[in-house]
DNA sequence: TATTGTTATACTCTATAACTATA
DNA sequence: TATAGTTATAGAGTATAACAATA
């Protein structure tokens, strides 16, 4: 019984939602929400893809992406080129603006980092990261994952 | 630049969310919800305050704990006790029933902890939890904290 | 007049089902 | 008939405002 006072599991809990909740705030800057930033993430990464395949990655229901596409779409961010071979699909890609918006996310994400692991030194910092991995493979997460709330 | 390819901070999010999400999935077995949970685990610990009172350390509106304490009470796990000085005020706390669940929840959150910590060596485990609670620290969350979602 | 608890209402987010157009 | 995208609808969760009882 030399368990820790406060578990593990509920501290990860407790300090990843305070770090989901201020990188929301910060993007909140940029004026865009975490489901915003989860797909324009996603069309960066890997552009002309349908909504349908979206939604699939970003498990959620593929109706959920047509008010999330048109936002971004009017503020000409993203933008939706039909596909000539098959005309019921889209072909999601970033605009000039966009790129640079995801340019600014990027920076507000580095600096967000920073500032959540601002107490650690430097090996702190590795070994952390080292350990949150271990968990994170361990418990099936992959790198992109969007599930389960958060950008 | 040695920066990691993934930020500590976005794992420590993904990590956490996943983290919560599990753990919503064990007490759902006992039929409770995460707002309930952190009720109830008020309650435990300090038993005798009013709902308002409640309601400040759970940084929600006094609105909402009225269907909270609702459920349970008709559950019969918790109590509302009339405050012979002050007839305004309740005064809850937990039933006998109330009390056996909570031990049932704690015991959920011991297993839950050694799921999500399963990879990791004794040392990690003890690494990894000081790593936390120094972050936890730094950016001002208490350890009973219940904002931002979960137990 | 101020405070506790309550009710009523509205707003946000998300999911389900029905529709269209293309294939 | 099957699929991509859309629209309409409904449900859960939460917040705001108005109200009754007590101080």
């Amino acid at each position: 019984m030399e368990a820790p006072p406060s578990g593990s599991a509920f501290l990860l809990a407790q300090v990843g939602a305070h770090a989901a909740m201020r990188f929301t705030e910060r993007i909140g800057a940029l004026d865009l929400t975490p489901p915003q930033v989860g797909l324009l993430r996603l069309v960066a990464s890997r552009p002309g893809q349908s909504q349908q395949a979206l939604a699939k990655q970003l498990g959620t229901p593929a109706t959920r992406l047509v008010p999330l596409v048109d936002g971004l779409e009017k503020r000409g961010l993203i933008e939706r080129r039909r596909n000539a071979e098959d005309r019921r699909l889209y072909a999601l890609e970033l605009s000039e603006d966009g790129r640079a918006l995801m340019g600014q996310v990027a920076r507000a994400a580095a600096s967000h980092d920073r500032t959540i692991t601002a107490v650690l030194t430097e090996d702190e910092r590795a070994t952390l990261h080292a350990l949150l991995t271990k968990i994170a493979d361990d418990q099936g997460l992959t790198p992109g994952d969007a599930r389960g709330r958060l950008s």
